[in-house]
DNA sequence: GCCATATTGTCAGTATACTGTCAATTAAAT
DNA sequence: ATTTAATTGACAGTATACTGACAATATGGC
């Protein structure tokens, strides 16, 4: 045994870990989006909730989870929050007693409307400091990889979920 | 005014929103730590701090937020479950009545150097799905932009901070 | 129609994260 | 030396996240 000693611990076993710069990436992002929309008070949770109760009105809290991947332990609180807000609604289904179908109000439509420009610069700063075609490269590369690994995580993404609320009395 | 109508929301406003797919990527980097590593009963972000005390024996809590990047109040947390876990221990520093000082356990030792394998293999798992340049790629841009937003978040990393309690008594 | 199963929303428990505050203590200014 | 400022660890409050459980309700097989 020419060296039986350990290899010796250093920081890049974190530094240099994907999984250790996807949290820094991803607490960097949150930052940037509430500085960018601190006028509106609403988290990029909210604000990605918001945005798919837009395109699918009347949908229900299951199918809200899997359109926008977030645990629908943690929606239901999402949920409450923007209800109490004021920016949605929530009426029971007409067929099925268990379900409460969510719609947005028009004081969630007018918010909805008025932050798009800061998102957008919130979103654009947070790739600022690469070179613009370094940009488009992360993101494809970042995309394909969600995609790929969608099954990895609790709540995997299910976009198409959305439109089963359209056999509903919605 | 040609055309008045309001844009449409679509929900690729968050799906192609780089927040929203370093949110996705940052629960997925988690769910396949967990998965890996569920036999070693210790988080992510615990496993980061267990290293950065091994790194830096006698740093503090104030220290090791900056070198990990994590935020202080939620590190004291951390720390308490490190140490009820007995993988560290507190000692006061002798000239700063305010400062307990980090240090591994032979236990906190153990648990890291059987970790390991299982930490690799979770960060090898979440970039497989990419060619292995496009690994390589992704890695590359991904510290650059981690490097170059630090300022952004509210603990920016400070690697050389754990230097400084190398003139404590430690 | 009845029973096993699945779905829906909810809740309790744990673990990050951030904001703001505080007392104790130390360091700096003068 | 005394006032001022900064640091440290701690805490309360809010907001994601995940695990596991639960009652109410629907649905399927038979």
């Amino acid at each position: 045994m020419p060296n039986s000693k350990p290899t010796p611990v250093t920081m890049d076993a974190v530094y240099t870990a994907p999984g250790y710069l996807f949290r820094r990436m991803q607490q960097i992002a949150v930052a940037l989006f509430i500085e960018e929309c601190k006028a509106f008070d609403l988290t990029p949770v909210q604000y990605a909730a918001l945005v798919a109760i837009s395109t699918h009105p009347g949908i229900d809290a299951t199918r809200l989870s899997a359109v926008i991947a977030f645990d629908r332990s943690t929606l239901g609180n999402v949920i409450e929050r923007l209800q109490a807000k004021e920016y949605i609604v929530r009426k029971p289904a007409a067929e099925d007693k268990r379900v409460k179908l969510l719609y947005l109000t028009k004081a969630g439509a007018a918010v909805l409307g008025d932050i798009m420009p800061s998102v957008d610069k919130a979103q654009a700063r947070m790739l600022q400091p690469l070179k613009p075609g370094d940009r488009k490269t992360l993101l494809s590369l970042l995309t394909q990889l969600v995609d790929l690994n969608n099954e990895a995580s609790r709540v995997p993404l299910r976009a198409e979920d959305a439109l089963e609320h359209l056999g509903r009395s919605g």
